[in-house]
DNA sequence: AAGAAGATTCGCT
DNA sequence: GCGAATCTTCTTA
């Protein structure tokens, strides 16, 4: 599913207007991952990723940041995809209110400045983007560019497994040194 | 009940 | 390139 959503379009409706952008960057967080929220089991914080695919599993960290995911398995199974990172396609003015100063580049390069940016906080978290709604996602319709895999970025468990998805070249995509 | 770590970002050197 | 900011959640005692 990581791979998939490569492409995907977030559809979000905003006070300003309705975003819309392309996702370049996702990670993908398994069953049996140490790394992945869902490892230590279910908890209230992370129940969604426990529930149906295709929902929105949002947590705070950092004391600053909301990350948004895709809880990408069947019910019972803990497993999820985060959205790292999307190219801003329309209703730029409403993202770039939420992060004042930034690039129109920079505006969802980062799990946390995309959130940031579209206003996904745990108020959005269990709702499903397979359905009308305030936050949804559109398969991918365009053929895509390539997609390059390399490690995922900022764990500290885990670090060598290739799970993490770009599209070469895009200039959305986040850390720009971390291509490998 | 207390403490440590965290799927990040920004500013400063 | 490095470290602080900032607070929630989970683990351990």
């Amino acid at each position: 599913m990581a791979r998939f959503l490569i492409g995907a379009t977030i559809v979000r409706d905003l006070p300003e207007g309705r975003a819309v952008a392309r996702i370049v960057e996702t990670e993908a967080y398994l069953p049996m991952d140490a790394a992945a929220h869902s490892f230590r089991g279910k908890t209230a914080r992370n129940r969604t990723l426990f529930g149906r695919r295709g929902h929105a599993y949002v947590y705070y960290i950092y004391g600053n940041y909301y990350c948004f995911n895709v809880s990408a398995e069947a019910a019972g199974v803990g497993a999820g995809v985060l959205i790292r990172a999307a190219e801003p396609l329309r209703g730029l003015e409403g993202m770039r209110v939420r992060r004042p100063g930034a690039r129109d580049r920079d505006l969802l390069r980062g799990p946390g400045r995309l959130a940031s940016a579209l206003a996904i906080t745990r108020a959005e978290d269990g709702l499903d983007l397979c359905a009308a709604g305030p936050l949804w996602l559109a398969a991918p319709l365009a053929p895509r560019a390539e997609i390059v895999t390399s490690r995922r970025i900022g764990l500290t468990k885990e670090v060598d497994r290739l799970l993490r998805f770009y599209e070469r070249g895009n200039p959305h995509v986040s850390g720009a040194k971390n291509a490998g």
